[in-house]
DNA sequence: GCAAAAAGTTAGAACGAGTATAATTTTAGA
DNA sequence: TCTAAAATTATACTCGTTCTAACTTTTTGC
Protein backbone atom coordinates (compact mmCIF):
# COMPACT_ATOMS: atom_id res chain seq x y z
CA UNK A 1 0.00 0.00 0.00
CA UNK A 2 2.73 2.45 -1.09
CA UNK A 3 3.98 2.37 2.19
CA UNK A 4 7.45 1.20 4.09
CA UNK A 5 7.20 -1.96 6.25
CA UNK A 6 8.11 0.64 9.81
CA UNK A 7 9.50 -1.58 12.33
CA UNK A 8 11.59 0.75 14.05
CA UNK A 9 10.28 3.95 15.50
CA UNK A 10 11.40 7.22 12.93
CA UNK A 11 13.53 8.58 15.28
CA UNK A 12 16.22 5.95 16.08
CA UNK A 13 15.80 4.49 12.74
CA UNK A 14 17.03 8.10 11.58
CA UNK A 15 19.91 8.22 14.74
CA UNK A 16 20.74 4.56 13.19
CA UNK A 17 21.18 5.66 9.30
CA UNK A 18 23.26 8.21 10.40
CA UNK A 19 26.16 6.48 12.51
CA UNK A 20 25.81 3.73 9.83
CA UNK A 21 26.54 6.75 7.13
CA UNK A 22 29.65 8.38 9.21
CA UNK A 23 31.18 4.75 10.63
CA UNK A 24 30.94 3.57 6.64
CA UNK A 25 32.76 6.95 5.98
CA UNK A 26 35.19 6.34 8.82
CA UNK A 27 35.69 2.86 8.30
CA UNK A 28 36.98 4.02 4.45
CA UNK A 29 39.40 6.45 5.65
CA UNK A 30 37.37 9.45 4.78
CA UNK A 31 37.28 12.24 6.70
CA UNK A 32 34.19 13.33 8.75
CA UNK A 33 33.68 16.83 7.93
CA UNK A 34 31.04 19.11 8.90
CA UNK A 35 29.73 18.94 5.29
CA UNK A 36 29.82 15.61 5.26
CA UNK A 37 28.02 15.00 8.68
CA UNK A 38 25.09 17.80 7.93
CA UNK A 39 24.76 15.55 3.71
CA UNK A 40 24.72 12.41 6.16
CA UNK A 41 22.47 13.92 8.73
CA UNK A 42 19.58 15.38 5.51
CA UNK A 43 19.95 11.83 3.75
CA UNK A 44 19.31 9.75 6.39
CA UNK A 45 15.85 11.65 7.59
CA UNK A 46 14.57 11.69 4.42
CA UNK A 47 12.13 9.65 2.62
CA UNK A 48 11.99 11.61 -0.93
CA UNK A 49 14.65 10.31 -3.13
CA UNK A 50 16.48 13.36 -3.24
CA UNK A 51 18.08 15.00 -6.35
CA UNK A 52 21.33 16.50 -6.02
CA UNK A 53 20.14 20.25 -5.86
CA UNK A 54 17.51 19.29 -3.28
CA UNK A 55 20.10 17.77 -1.25
CA UNK A 56 21.87 20.88 -1.60
CA UNK A 57 19.04 23.54 -1.10
CA UNK A 58 18.24 21.41 2.31
CA UNK A 59 21.76 21.18 3.87
CA UNK A 60 22.39 25.04 2.91
CA UNK A 61 19.83 26.32 4.96
CA UNK A 62 21.80 24.43 8.05
CA UNK A 63 25.31 24.91 6.58
CA UNK A 64 24.97 28.40 4.23
CA UNK A 65 28.70 27.66 2.90
CA UNK A 66 28.41 24.04 1.38
CA UNK A 67 29.06 24.15 -2.31
CA UNK A 68 27.18 22.15 -4.82
CA UNK A 69 30.90 20.64 -6.00
CA UNK A 70 30.92 18.96 -2.24
CA UNK A 71 27.18 17.43 -2.41
CA UNK A 72 28.24 15.77 -5.42
CA UNK A 73 31.81 14.02 -3.82
CA UNK A 74 29.85 13.62 -0.82
CA UNK A 75 27.07 11.60 -2.48
CA UNK A 76 29.48 9.76 -5.03
CA UNK A 77 31.13 8.60 -1.66
CA UNK A 78 28.28 7.34 -0.05
CA UNK A 79 27.16 5.48 -3.52
CA UNK A 80 30.61 4.15 -3.65
CA UNK A 81 30.49 3.20 -0.20
CA UNK A 82 26.77 1.16 -0.55
CA UNK A 83 24.89 4.09 1.57
CA UNK A 84 22.69 5.81 -0.34
CA UNK A 85 21.74 4.07 -4.32
CA UNK A 86 21.72 6.13 -7.58
CA UNK A 87 18.01 5.92 -9.26
CA UNK A 88 18.62 6.23 -12.65
CA UNK A 89 16.83 9.04 -14.47
CA UNK A 90 15.25 9.41 -17.59
CA UNK A 91 15.43 11.92 -20.23
CA UNK A 92 16.46 15.63 -18.94
CA UNK A 93 15.28 14.85 -15.15
CA UNK A 94 18.79 14.82 -12.97
CA UNK A 95 19.44 11.46 -10.67
CA UNK A 96 17.51 10.82 -7.58
CA UNK A 97 19.29 9.09 -4.23
CA UNK A 98 17.52 5.92 -2.88
CA UNK A 99 18.16 6.28 1.06
CA UNK A 100 16.59 3.48 1.69
CA UNK A 101 18.98 0.71 1.01
CA UNK A 102 16.76 -2.33 2.16
CA UNK A 103 15.47 -3.98 -0.98
CA UNK A 104 12.43 -2.42 -2.45
CA UNK A 105 9.99 -1.92 -5.19
CA UNK A 106 9.95 2.11 -6.49
CA UNK A 107 7.22 3.30 -8.11
CA UNK A 108 7.03 6.74 -9.72
CA UNK A 109 4.31 8.72 -10.69
CA UNK A 110 4.41 9.98 -13.92
CA UNK A 111 2.01 13.00 -13.28
CA UNK A 112 3.26 14.34 -9.75
CA UNK A 113 6.84 12.98 -9.73
CA UNK A 114 6.77 11.38 -6.50
CA UNK A 115 8.41 7.87 -5.50
CA UNK A 116 6.94 5.70 -3.76
CA UNK A 117 8.31 2.88 -1.94
CA UNK A 118 6.39 -0.94 -1.78
CA UNK A 119 7.98 -3.62 0.33
CA UNK A 120 7.99 -6.58 -1.70
CA UNK A 121 8.44 -10.39 -0.32
CA UNK A 122 10.93 -12.85 -2.60
CA UNK A 123 12.78 -9.95 -4.15
CA UNK A 124 16.19 -11.69 -4.05
CA UNK A 125 14.13 -14.51 -5.74
CA UNK A 126 14.63 -12.50 -8.41
CA UNK A 127 18.56 -12.44 -7.58
CA UNK A 128 18.67 -16.33 -7.69
CA UNK A 129 16.91 -17.01 -10.81
CA UNK A 130 19.31 -14.34 -12.77
CA UNK A 131 21.70 -16.54 -11.06
CA UNK A 132 20.49 -19.76 -11.92
CA UNK A 133 20.09 -19.14 -15.13
CA UNK A 134 23.29 -16.66 -15.90
CA UNK A 135 27.24 -16.24 -15.85
CA UNK A 136 26.32 -13.01 -14.69
CA UNK A 137 28.06 -11.59 -11.39
CA UNK A 138 25.06 -9.65 -10.45
CA UNK A 139 25.89 -7.34 -6.91
CA UNK A 140 22.88 -4.96 -7.02
CA UNK A 141 19.48 -4.48 -9.01
CA UNK A 142 16.46 -3.10 -8.73
CA UNK A 143 12.78 -2.94 -10.29
CA UNK A 144 10.99 0.64 -11.07
CA UNK A 145 7.69 0.82 -12.14
CA UNK A 146 5.93 3.77 -14.17
CA UNK A 147 2.51 4.77 -13.65
CA UNK A 148 -0.15 7.01 -11.84
CA UNK A 149 -0.55 7.68 -8.09
CA UNK A 150 -3.58 7.08 -5.88
CA UNK A 151 -3.60 10.94 -5.38
CA UNK A 152 -3.10 11.93 -9.26
CA UNK A 153 -5.77 9.05 -10.11
CA UNK A 154 -8.65 10.82 -8.43
CA UNK A 155 -7.77 14.47 -9.41
CA UNK B 1 22.77 -17.60 -19.89
CA UNK B 2 22.82 -13.60 -21.06
CA UNK B 3 21.42 -14.91 -23.78
CA UNK B 4 18.14 -13.24 -25.79
CA UNK B 5 15.22 -16.38 -26.75
CA UNK B 6 16.45 -17.07 -30.57
CA UNK B 7 12.26 -18.48 -31.57
CA UNK B 8 12.80 -16.50 -34.80
CA UNK B 9 15.28 -15.92 -37.30
CA UNK B 10 17.41 -12.90 -37.48
CA UNK B 11 16.05 -11.88 -40.62
CA UNK B 12 12.58 -12.28 -40.37
CA UNK B 13 12.45 -10.82 -36.18
CA UNK B 14 14.40 -7.95 -37.72
CA UNK B 15 11.85 -7.52 -40.94
CA UNK B 16 9.48 -7.78 -38.02
CA UNK B 17 9.94 -5.32 -36.13
CA UNK B 18 10.95 -2.84 -38.56
CA UNK B 19 7.07 -3.42 -40.57
CA UNK B 20 5.88 -3.27 -36.55
CA UNK B 21 7.35 -0.01 -36.04
CA UNK B 22 6.19 1.87 -39.66
CA UNK B 23 2.71 0.31 -39.08
CA UNK B 24 2.56 1.71 -35.75
CA UNK B 25 3.66 5.12 -37.15
CA UNK B 26 0.97 5.47 -39.90
CA UNK B 27 -1.78 4.14 -37.29
CA UNK B 28 -1.05 6.95 -35.33
CA UNK B 29 -1.27 9.15 -38.84
CA UNK B 30 2.50 10.09 -38.16
CA UNK B 31 4.07 10.69 -41.86
CA UNK B 32 6.50 8.07 -42.87
CA UNK B 33 9.85 9.77 -43.90
CA UNK B 34 12.96 8.81 -45.28
CA UNK B 35 14.76 9.74 -42.09
CA UNK B 36 11.71 7.98 -39.91
CA UNK B 37 12.19 4.65 -42.15
CA UNK B 38 16.17 4.92 -41.51
CA UNK B 39 15.81 5.03 -37.51
CA UNK B 40 13.31 2.57 -37.49
CA UNK B 41 15.62 0.35 -39.65
CA UNK B 42 18.60 0.91 -37.73
CA UNK B 43 16.26 0.02 -34.28
CA UNK B 44 15.19 -3.30 -35.93
CA UNK B 45 18.65 -4.06 -36.25
CA UNK B 46 20.50 -3.47 -33.22
CA UNK B 47 20.75 -5.61 -30.20
CA UNK B 48 22.74 -2.72 -28.66
CA UNK B 49 20.21 -0.92 -26.28
CA UNK B 50 22.13 2.30 -28.44
CA UNK B 51 22.13 5.91 -26.85
CA UNK B 52 20.26 8.93 -29.06
CA UNK B 53 23.78 9.72 -30.09
CA UNK B 54 24.54 5.92 -31.64
CA UNK B 55 21.70 6.03 -33.63
CA UNK B 56 22.30 9.29 -34.98
CA UNK B 57 25.97 8.78 -35.86
CA UNK B 58 24.60 4.35 -37.09
CA UNK B 59 22.02 6.46 -39.27
CA UNK B 60 24.32 9.01 -40.37
CA UNK B 61 26.31 6.58 -42.31
CA UNK B 62 23.55 6.25 -44.62
CA UNK B 63 22.06 9.23 -44.80
CA UNK B 64 24.70 11.77 -43.72
CA UNK B 65 21.88 14.81 -43.46
CA UNK B 66 19.86 13.48 -40.75
CA UNK B 67 20.09 16.07 -37.88
CA UNK B 68 20.00 14.64 -34.21
CA UNK B 69 16.99 16.76 -33.74
CA UNK B 70 15.29 14.28 -35.70
CA UNK B 71 16.64 11.33 -34.19
CA UNK B 72 15.41 13.11 -30.80
CA UNK B 73 11.94 13.94 -32.22
CA UNK B 74 11.64 9.80 -33.53
CA UNK B 75 12.26 7.59 -30.85
CA UNK B 76 9.90 10.20 -28.94
CA UNK B 77 7.32 9.17 -31.17
CA UNK B 78 8.13 5.85 -31.47
CA UNK B 79 8.30 5.84 -27.39
CA UNK B 80 4.89 7.10 -27.22
CA UNK B 81 3.51 4.40 -29.61
CA UNK B 82 5.45 1.93 -27.27
CA UNK B 83 7.42 0.42 -30.16
CA UNK B 84 10.78 1.15 -27.80
CA UNK B 85 11.21 1.86 -24.25
CA UNK B 86 13.82 4.62 -22.57
CA UNK B 87 15.91 3.00 -20.34
CA UNK B 88 17.13 5.27 -17.52
CA UNK B 89 20.22 6.19 -16.95
CA UNK B 90 22.58 6.87 -13.92
CA UNK B 91 24.80 10.30 -13.63
CA UNK B 92 25.77 12.14 -16.89
CA UNK B 93 25.37 9.33 -18.88
CA UNK B 94 22.44 9.78 -21.74
CA UNK B 95 19.17 7.60 -21.67
CA UNK B 96 20.01 4.33 -24.27
CA UNK B 97 16.76 2.82 -25.88
CA UNK B 98 15.62 -0.97 -25.54
CA UNK B 99 14.66 -2.06 -28.54
CA UNK B 100 13.41 -5.52 -27.36
CA UNK B 101 9.79 -4.89 -26.38
CA UNK B 102 9.18 -8.25 -24.81
CA UNK B 103 9.14 -8.45 -21.09
CA UNK B 104 12.85 -9.27 -19.86
CA UNK B 105 15.54 -8.11 -17.14
CA UNK B 106 18.83 -6.17 -18.57
CA UNK B 107 22.09 -6.59 -17.09
CA UNK B 108 24.44 -3.95 -17.18
CA UNK B 109 27.84 -4.64 -17.02
CA UNK B 110 29.99 -2.13 -14.61
CA UNK B 111 33.71 -2.83 -16.17
CA UNK B 112 32.82 -2.87 -20.13
CA UNK B 113 29.42 -1.27 -19.76
CA UNK B 114 27.52 -3.71 -22.14
CA UNK B 115 24.11 -4.79 -21.35
CA UNK B 116 23.23 -7.93 -21.75
CA UNK B 117 19.23 -9.16 -22.17
CA UNK B 118 17.83 -12.55 -19.77
CA UNK B 119 14.61 -14.30 -20.40
CA UNK B 120 12.79 -14.66 -17.03
CA UNK B 121 9.48 -16.43 -16.24
CA UNK B 122 7.36 -15.12 -13.63
CA UNK B 123 8.02 -11.32 -14.48
CA UNK B 124 4.72 -10.09 -14.65
CA UNK B 125 4.05 -12.34 -11.64
CA UNK B 126 6.08 -8.87 -10.06
CA UNK B 127 3.38 -6.73 -11.82
CA UNK B 128 0.36 -8.72 -10.11
CA UNK B 129 1.85 -8.73 -6.63
CA UNK B 130 2.02 -4.76 -6.67
CA UNK B 131 -1.26 -4.52 -8.18
CA UNK B 132 -2.69 -6.62 -5.31
CA UNK B 133 -0.56 -4.71 -2.66
CA UNK B 134 -1.24 -1.07 -3.98
CA UNK B 135 -3.91 1.22 -5.29
CA UNK B 136 -0.66 2.26 -7.78
CA UNK B 137 -1.85 2.22 -11.46
CA UNK B 138 1.56 0.57 -12.73
CA UNK B 139 1.97 0.95 -16.36
CA UNK B 140 4.88 -0.49 -17.01
CA UNK B 141 8.26 -1.59 -15.27
CA UNK B 142 11.87 -3.03 -15.25
CA UNK B 143 14.50 -4.56 -13.52
CA UNK B 144 18.15 -3.82 -14.14
CA UNK B 145 20.72 -5.70 -12.77
CA UNK B 146 24.58 -4.66 -11.83
CA UNK B 147 27.50 -6.43 -11.96
CA UNK B 148 30.41 -8.02 -14.27
CA UNK B 149 29.46 -9.83 -17.09
CA UNK B 150 31.38 -13.53 -17.97
CA UNK B 151 33.75 -11.94 -20.37
CA UNK B 152 35.07 -9.15 -17.84
CA UNK B 153 35.41 -11.79 -14.90
CA UNK B 154 37.98 -13.45 -16.97
CA UNK B 155 39.88 -10.98 -17.54
C1' DG C 1 54.24 22.66 18.84
C1' DC C 2 55.59 23.35 13.89
C1' DA C 3 56.17 22.71 9.16
C1' DA C 4 55.03 19.85 5.25
C1' DA C 5 51.89 16.86 3.09
C1' DA C 6 47.40 15.17 2.36
C1' DA C 7 42.58 15.62 2.11
C1' DG C 8 38.58 18.39 1.60
C1' DT C 9 35.98 22.55 0.30
C1' DT C 10 34.83 26.14 -2.69
C1' DA C 11 33.46 29.12 -6.75
C1' DG C 12 33.27 29.14 -11.17
C1' DA C 13 34.39 27.39 -15.81
C1' DA C 14 33.57 23.74 -18.99
C1' DC C 15 31.03 20.00 -20.84
C1' DG C 16 27.32 17.62 -22.91
C1' DA C 17 22.64 15.53 -23.14
C1' DG C 18 18.44 17.14 -24.16
C1' DT C 19 14.97 20.83 -25.52
C1' DA C 20 13.20 24.88 -27.98
C1' DT C 21 13.00 27.83 -32.03
C1' DA C 22 12.36 29.44 -36.53
C1' DA C 23 13.35 29.02 -41.30
C1' DT C 24 13.17 25.67 -44.99
C1' DT C 25 11.73 21.40 -47.12
C1' DT C 26 8.78 17.53 -47.73
C1' DT C 27 4.65 14.93 -47.42
C1' DA C 28 -0.22 13.52 -48.08
C1' DG C 29 -4.35 14.37 -49.96
C1' DA C 30 -7.70 17.12 -52.68
C1' DT D 1 -0.45 19.94 -59.50
C1' DC D 2 -1.45 22.77 -55.55
C1' DT D 3 -1.83 23.64 -50.81
C1' DA D 4 -1.88 23.14 -45.89
C1' DA D 5 0.02 20.55 -42.45
C1' DA D 6 3.87 18.06 -40.80
C1' DA D 7 8.68 17.16 -40.59
C1' DT D 8 13.56 18.29 -40.98
C1' DT D 9 17.37 21.05 -40.13
C1' DA D 10 20.90 24.08 -37.97
C1' DT D 11 21.40 26.56 -34.19
C1' DA D 12 20.68 28.60 -29.73
C1' DC D 13 19.68 27.59 -25.21
C1' DT D 14 19.00 25.18 -20.65
C1' DC D 15 20.59 22.83 -16.92
C1' DG D 16 22.59 18.76 -14.49
C1' DT D 17 27.06 17.15 -13.89
C1' DT D 18 32.10 17.21 -14.02
C1' DC D 19 36.51 19.55 -13.94
C1' DT D 20 39.87 22.87 -12.26
C1' DA D 21 42.65 25.51 -9.45
C1' DA D 22 42.98 28.25 -5.39
C1' DC D 23 42.22 28.05 -0.65
C1' DT D 24 41.32 25.88 4.02
C1' DT D 25 41.48 22.26 7.30
C1' DT D 26 43.33 18.13 9.16
C1' DT D 27 46.89 14.79 9.77
C1' DT D 28 51.66 13.34 9.91
C1' DG D 29 56.55 13.45 11.02
C1' DC D 30 60.11 15.82 13.27
MN1 LIG E 1 12.61 3.96 -2.45
MN1 LIG F 1 17.32 -5.43 -23.19
ZN1 LIG G 1 0.99 11.38 -8.36
ZN1 LIG H 1 31.76 -6.69 -19.27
Amino acid sequence: MVTQPVTVPNVERIHARYKAMLQALRRANYRITPQRMAVCQFLAETRSHPTPSEIYHAVKEQFPTISRATVYNTVAVLKDLGEIIELPSGGSAGVRYETDITPHVNLTCMRCGRIFDVALEDLDSILHEIDARTQFNVTSFHIEGYGVCPDCQEA
